[in-house]
DNA sequence: TTCTCAAATGAAAACCTATTCAGAAACAAC
DNA sequence: GTTGTTTCTGAATAGGTTTTCATTTGAGAA
C-alpha cells in the first residue's frame, strides 16, 4: 500500500536509480530529471523508506536517546532540544527509558534491537558502565551531562562539576556567608561528589568558613523539601545552603519557608541547572546557569561526526557556567552579577 | 560485527529456524532445545534484529509517539509513562516533535519514512488534521488526550472537557463565589472551548453568577502570568477563576500574590490536569484531576489492538476528572472533598 | 514390534525496497 | 569522427529473520 521508489519511477517514466539519485544528496542528476521525479513524488506522497535504504547503506538514522531522569523538570528541555537537533539532521531519536534498568547489557540490546546508529545518554546519575558499555558493543555514544573525567572512555559533553561547587563556594563567600552547607543529590552520583569536592575545596582556601554537608535521595523536590525539613530540625544554624540541583533547591525552599523562616534574610539558596521554572517569580531561584542548548547541540554534532568516524579518539568538552543572580541571595556588596539576556 | 541469529545457531549447533522459533512466541520448540539456544544467545549477548524480522512480518514495532507541548512539565510525566508503558510491551517509540509543524502531511512522511506500526498523538492543542493525516495514510493512530467528539474519525482518549468545565462550576458555586471568571489557554484548542462551554452552562443554571472570560496565548507559565496581570489592572472584581491549565493556574497564582492579593482570601483558583507540582507544597493548587496514568495505558491498549486489527472502528474512551482539593479555594462550607490517596 | 499422530526440526525460499555497479546512451568539445 | 564527460538504465545486491514445507523424532496405542 504505501508508495515505494518503485510507484514514483514508473510514474516518472525513469528507472529506479534516477529515482534513488535524486533523494540522494550529492548524486549527479540532470535538472529536467530531477524536476520529473519530484513532481512525480510529490503527486505520490512518497518518503524514501528509511529501514530500506539501510538494507544497503548500513544507516538507520536513528539515534537512541536514552535517559533515566523523568521527574526532573529540566529534561523537559532536554527532550525538546535534542528532538528538535535531531530531526533537523534528517535523524530520529528512539527513546529509551531506563528508570528501572540496572543492566548495561539490556539497555545495549534494547538499543541494537533497532540498530540505532548512535546513542546519546542524557542523565548526569546514569553510571558511566552504561556509555561504556554501548562503546563496546561497537555504538558510537556521546554521554551528555556526564562526568568530565581527565580519561574519559566515551566522549563526554557538559559542565565541570568540580569547577561548579568553587563558584558556588565563591559566590556564597562574596556575599558574607560564614555558615555555609552543601545539599547534594544521591550521595553516589558523580555530579554530587564533583560539586561538593570544588566546593569544599575552594571554601577551605577562606578563613573561618564552616561547611556542613548532607544528601537528599534523589533530585526531586520531595527529596530536597525531606532533607531541609531535616536539616531545621537541628536549628538554623547555617546560613546559605548550595543545593546540587535547581529541582532540589525548589524543595528545600519550599521547607524553609514553611518553617517560618525567610529567604534570603533567615536562609540563602543556590541551585544548579537554571531550569525554565527556576526564573518563574513565584520561585525566583538565584542559580548556576547550565548552557544546555550549546550542551546538547555540541553532542548532537559530536554523535553526528561519530557517525562518519566512529573510531573518533573519545573527547571532554566543558561549557562554563555562570551564576544567575536572582532572588535568594543576600545581594553581593562589592560586585553585583548581572542576570544572563 | 553484530551478533546474528546464525551464529547463535552455529554456537548452539542448530538450524535457524529452531532460534528463530526460541524468540517467537508460541512456536513449537521443545525444552531442550529452548535451553540450548538461550544458552548460546546469552553467551553471545545475542538481540533479535527487530529491522529483520519487519522485512518478513511487516512490523517494525516502531510507535510514533508525537506531540507539540515540550513546555508544559505534564508531559514529561506522559513521556514517562509512554516509554515504560511501550517498553513494557517491547514496542518502542520514535520521538516526534511537532512544535512548530503546520503541515500535516510533513508529519505523515516522516513516520511513514519509519514505517511506524502506529502512532500515538499526545496533545490537546494539535488540530484533528493531524491524527486524521495518519489515519488517512493508513497508520493507526490513537489520540491521546484529544477532544472527544461524538461522531470520532480516530480514536480519542482523554477526558470530558466539557464536564470538567461544569465541575469546576459546581465546585466554585457550592463554595460560595459568584462572581468568577474563567481564563482559557488558546482561544483556538478545542480543550479551551470545551472547559468554557461546559463552564458557563453551569454557571447559567445558578441565579445570580457572573462570568466573564478571557484567555492566555498559550497553555504556559508566563502566558497565565501576563493574563492574570492584565485583569488584575481592572481591579480584583472577580472572587474565583478557573484556569484551563495548572501550569496556566501557577501563572496566574504568581501574578496574583505579586499584586499583594492573598490566595484564597482575596482570590481563588483552580486549575485543571493535576501535575504534579501543583502537589508541591509551595504551590499546593486546588485542582481538578486529569487520569494521566489511566489515559496512556488505555492509549497504548488501543493503539496495541490496533496493531492486530487496523480497521477497528473508532471510539472515544472517556475518564471522570474529580476534584483534588488543595490550598487555593475558600473551604466548602456543605461538603467538604477529599484529597485522592 | 509396528503403526499413528502430533510435535519438533532443518533447508531453503521469501520478505522488501533502496542502492550500487557496470555498461549504455547522450551530449559536448574539438 | 574521436575523445571525454555526464547522465541514465537494468540487473544484481544488500541482509537477518520468518515462513513454508518436507522430514525426522518421540510418545503412546495396537
Amino acid at each position: 500500500m504505501p508508495v515505494t521508489l518503485k510507484d514514483v519511477a514508473e510514474r516518472a517514466g525513469v528507472s529506479r536509480s534516477a529515482v534513488s539519485r535524486t533523494f540522494t544528496n550529492g548524486a549527479s542528476v540532470s535538472d529536467t530529471m530531477r524536476r520529473k521525479v519530484e513532481k512525480a513524488a510529490l503527486e505520490l506522497g512518497y518518503a524514501p523508506n528509511a529501514l530500506a535504504s539501510s538494507l544497503t547503506t548500513g544507516r538507520t538514522r536513528l539515534i537512541g536517546l536514552v535517559s533515566n531522569n523523568f521527574h526532573n523538570p529540566i529534561f523537559l528541555e532536554v527532550f525538546d532540544l535534542f528532538t528538535r537537533g535531531l530531526q533537523e539532521r534528517g535523524l530520529r531519536p528512539l527513546l529509551v527509558n531506563l528508570s528501572d534498568e540496572t543492566d548495561p547489557e539490556n539497555s545495549v540490546r534494547m538499543l541494537r534491537q533497532y540498530s540505532v546508529d548512535g546513542v546519546v545518554v542524557a542523565s548526569s546519575t546514569l553510571t558511566p558502565a552504561f556509555s561504556v558499555a554501548f562503546k563496546d558493543a561497537g555504538i558510537p555514544v556521546v554521554h551528555s551531562f556526564g562526568r568530565l573525567s581527565s580519561a574519559p572512555q566515551v566522549h563526554v559533553v557538559g559542565i565541570d562539576n568540580v569547577e561548579c561547587g568553587r563558584i558556588a563556594a565563591r559566590e556564597l563567600v562574596a556575599r558574607g556567608y560564614r555558615k555555609v552547607g552543601f545539599m547534594g543529590g544521591p550521595e553516589l552520583a558523580t555530579s554530587t561528589q564533583d560539586r561538593i569536592e570544588g566546593f569544599s575545596a575552594e571554601l577551605a582556601r577562606h578563613e573561618g568558613v564552616e561547611l556542613s554537608q548532607s544528601f537528599a535521595d534523589a533530585y526531586s523536590f520531595p527529596a530536597g523539601r525531606k532533607e531541609m525539613q531535616r536539616l531545621l530540625q537541628s536549628g538554623p544554624s547555617v546560613e546559605a545552603y548550595f543545593c546540587g540541583d535547581d529541582v532540589l533547591s525548589i524543595g528545600a525552599l519550599s521547607a524553609v519557608q514553611d518553617a517560618g523562616l525567610k529567604v534570603p534574610d533567615d536562609i540563602g539558596l543556590i541551585g544548579l541547572n537554571d531550569m525554565e521554572m527556576s526564573g518563574w517569580e513565584n520561585i525566583n531561584l538565584t542559580t548556576i546557569h547550565q548552557p544546555i542548548k550549546q550542551i546538547i547541540s555540541s553532542s548532537i554534532e559530536l554523535v553526528v561526526a561519530m557517525l562518519d568516524e566512529p573510531d573518533r579518539y573519545p573527547e571532554a568538552r566543558i561549557f562554563p557556567s555562570t551564576v544567575i543572580e536572582r532572588g535568594t541571595l543576600k545581594p553581593n556588596p562589592t560586585q553585583p552579577h548581572k542576570r544572563l539576556p
